[in-house]
DNA sequence: GTGAAAGCGCTAACAC
DNA sequence: GTGTTAGCGCTTTCAC
């Protein structure tokens, strides 16, 4: 491995020299300054030396890498498919102002031990972004660890340091879509509870409701839908689909699914009854893209923690206070 | 920041021996080194001291963080939503090893400049998993900076050090069962050409080709299918679908999304013609259960590449032999 | 503008 | 078994 020290002998200078040249610190007002830089940078060049990352995170107390804290719960075998999305946006920022991203996944417990990620026991983060909801007692002590928390669409909000979507909005403007092409009941399915159910859940519904509030002769209807897992025989399918209602879920998939459903017993999303969704992601998108929907960008919250995280960076006290993104109706062809 | 030399003040001890007592190096077979070993151990409890990675990382020259390389091309908006499923396995047994996963992204062009990743600057990657298609050019300007590369789901293949699933064998799997079911012709969609296909497409279709031509009777219709932007409309339905014959789709994704066009001319995939995936995913698993498909399993596929990749730690001259993993077909009720 | 030297936190020689 | 010391690669004083 090439080093600093190398390069210095190899040129003829001192360790220090190369050290300033790399960095771009000489600005060489004598003649043979810029020769000689120019010179070191060729050898640089030539030996195919790389700083040692370890060695620089040393010194500066900065290992330009920051976490993004995933959860790791049993009731979760896949883990919130959308994260993915969420850690490309944070990555498009973070890599271009030249930090690393690493994933963390974090056991419910707190249990301190082996059975954590490495980052528990060394310091190796600048910072951590968590995403998802995670119990308070681990975020108290992931936050005694990191220097630096944000928190990303998790259920944790608080004045400064969170990105959320306006889920409340996002209810809102779905009702208020398919309101305004007439639909009058509006059908919300709830899937089996959750244990820690996402605060996008319930602010959802707000917003559905207040949608629902404003209009004279709209009812909200809530009802039960048995786990993906259970597929309903074709009577309780009449039961839970409404001819002439609008379905609004919460995923993409569940629309796709309750669109699914209706194929069977002949009916058609968009003809026989209105289908949309508060949510939607890239693999529903392509699944189905004439989906009624609610955008949900993303790559834009993931950016905006990015953002947030950077700033931090840059002063450890600066005021971030927390964000709250809205995304736009996409009208499709299901209602 | 608690550093090993304030513990050894405080107890009175010298650095080194702090060191020892928590690398466990120290057996103390003397009577009152035990007593001190237990109330350094509560110093560095009580102070909660934690190793700085940096510094282990340059004496033991191991960063113990593995990098995980993903496309960024411009032809892949949202970058190929399955690689979240070899992550989330590659990281299940990262982290229980003592590693630390970190994506990278990459640009096409090899500019090695500012834009590309910190992690092409400074060394700080002991190893990184390429996933995805990589131009070989690229490929070969990764490899020369990281020790250990390993190859999972790209279209490079060696005879070390490649992970893949049998793709072949996916495609026959698919086609038997569904010419076990009865269906004689054999529908495989093609969506667009990308510019630098998947090697998955080339190979499902010859396993596809193989079971066909053990079948007599039988035949395989290969069917352009319009970008998923593009909704076909009623009488290009027609033309696509083929009632009685059985569709086999390259991915889940695919086969929803025609189900879904089906329902617009009121068929129904599993009634009207057969339906099944090469593929699956978690998200649209959720979406349409009762996919006929082969399985996919990603997270195996992850841990398999993670596994050689430790293998790769311990002994860097390691023979790993590639790995190609076969899927099961799982029945569903689209056939 | 450049070189010598100190030191970041840790581990591994080496004496005691 | 424990303390002393050197040194990993780099940045940053401080003389010159």
């Amino acid at each position: 491995m090439t080093t600093l020290r190398q390069i210095a002998i190899t040129a003829g200078v001192s360790v220090n020299t190369v050290s300033r040249v790399l960095n771009g610190k000489t600005l060489g007002f004598r003649k043979d300054a810029v020769e000689r830089q120019a010179r070191i940078s060729r050898i640089v060049e030539e030996l195919g030396y790389h700083p040692d990352g370890a060695a620089r995170a040393m010194r500066s107390r900065k290992t330009h890498q920051i976490g993004v804290l995933l959860r790791n719960a049993p009731d979760r075998p896949l883990q919130y498919p959308h994260a993915f999305e969420l850690l490309l946006g944070i990555n498009q920022r973070l890599e271009s102002a030249g930090y690393v991203l690493s994933v963390i996944r974090i056991q419910d417990m707190p249990s301190s031990g082996k059975a954590q990620s490495r980052v528990f026991r060394e310091r190796m983060l600048d910072g951590m972004i968590v995403v998802e909801s995670i119990p308070s007692e681990v975020i108290r002590e992931v936050e005694k660890r990191l220097p630096r928390c944000v928190f990303l669409d998790t259920n944790e909000w608080r004045e400064q340091r969170c990105v959320r979507r306006d889920e409340i909005q996002a209810g809102k403007t779905a009702a208020e879509a398919m309101l305004a092409l007439g639909y009058r009941r509006l059908i919300c399915p709830r899937v089996g509870t959750h244990a820690t159910p996402h605060y996008s859940v319930e602010e959802r519904l707000a917003g559905i409701a207040a949608a629902v509030a404003e209009t004279p002769g709209a009812e909200m209807i809530e009802r039960e839908l048995p786990h993906w897992r259970v597929a309903p025989d074709k009577t309780q399918l009449r039961e839970i689909l409404d001819p002439g209602a609008a379905i609004i879920t919460n995923s993409p998939h569940e629309a796709i699914r309750l669109a699914n459903f209706a194929a069977t017993i002949g009916w058609c999303a968009g003809v026989d009854f209105g289908l949309a969704s508060c949510d939607m992601t890239h693999e529903s998108e392509m699944a189905m893209p004439g989906l009624c929907r609610v955008i949900n960008d993303r790559l834009a919250l993931g950016r905006a923690s990015a953002d947030m995280m950077l700033a931090l960076m840059n002063n450890p006290d600066a005021v971030c206070p927390s964000l709250r993104l809205r995304d736009s109706w996409h009208a499709g062809d299901t209602a």
